[in-house]
DNA sequence: CCTACCGATCGGTAGG
DNA sequence: CCTACCGATCGGTAGG
């Protein structure tokens, strides 16, 4: 998280507080004490507190969106596994991905979306929406094709996206676990959960 | 929710509130204007914003600490299927069960403890740890038994309880799927991601 | 359960 | 980026 401006700075320090202690309880001043400079100063870079929780969460969604452009090339590419499965690993990898990369905003995207105003909030959850059709779409694919055996695809991606959507409340970039390693398992969960038989 | 007490009925509105939007988000006059009184009436009946949310995290707490007794205690008294897989089929349903009976106060449970005091803070992570180490307790077990193959049973269990506390975040009481068919699927879910082989 | 009110803090502006 | 300051709202109290 290297600040390449004082306004991405800005936001990064938000992120952390925001995903920390939500962004009702986090002040303009705590934002700017974290900064070193005084609540007021602020303004000098940003037009509102809310503007600040905007440009997080749009900066998040377009993170997973472009994310989930790329896994989606990349599984097109890998011939000889261009599978269900192997499409939803792409998929669950470049959530991990995103997710531990940025773990303040993604954890804001997840869960402060609340904060924001009525249009801006209704924009994310279509956006959100979408993104998370892409996973109950290749879920469906793979029970089409047989690959996976689940009779409730719906819940299946709700269930998955909830195990990967937690992550902001336990991961520590300096944890047991490194991003890879979570993944592996996160894989391994997905297909599990998917290709198992049904009872 | 029927309201037995004036007390309980505004604990009941503080919680839906409170999990819509947040409890630094939720003023004392929301709460009060919800219950068509006055803002400042509400402190005939409680003596302060931080206790009510204590009330409900404390309840919600007690709630899954006793239905996770009974799930223990129904899986021993059943003879043929007192292994891992039953036991931990019992505290999912038991899981289920206490989140979609008050979903607002699963919700508070869940994600506002944060803005709990110092002290009831470090009381509830306490109790939640308590709680969620029954789960990898079970899996360990399985594990054990060479019922569940998993080779990382802290991750699995992480998983799987934040697959079912993603439920306020999408659960409804008028949705699809009824809390029993829903405890039917997270059960299946659950012992897919513990009982396949490894890759 | 109400009205009237309190000090503290909030997001944000003015002017430099 | 600062100090001084604003109106609004916050949790909560007094007194009935």
């Amino acid at each position: 998280m290297v600040e390449v401006s004082r306004r991405r700075a800005i936001e990064d320090v938000a992120s952390e507080l925001f995903r920390a202690n939500g962004y009702a309880a986090t002040s303009v001043r705590d934002i700017a004490h974290a900064l070193d400079i005084q609540g007021p100063s602020l303004y000098a870079h940003v037009t509102s507190k809310e503007d600040v929780l905007w440009a997080i969460v749009d900066r998040a969604a377009a993170s997973f969106e472009a994310a989930a452009d790329a896994a989606a090339g990349a599984a097109e590419s890998d011939r000889n596994r261009a599978d269900a499965a192997a499409r939803l690993s792409f998929l669950v990898r470049a959530h991990v991905a995103v997710m531990t990369s940025d773990i303040g905003a993604a954890g804001v995207f997840v869960h402060e979306w609340r904060a924001l105003g009525r249009d801006r909030q209704a924009t994310i959850l279509a956006r959100r929406d979408a993104y998370e059709e892409r996973f109950r779409a290749v879920i469906e694919e793979g029970v089409g094709t047989g690959e996976f055996v689940m009779t409730d695809s719906n819940l299946a991606a709700t269930a998955i996206l909830s195990m990967l959507n937690g992550l902001p409340g336990w991961y520590r970039p300096t944890g047991r676990l490194s991003p890879d390693r979570i993944a592996d398992h996160f894989v391994d969960f997905t297909l599990r959960l998917l290709q198992g038989a049904n009872p």
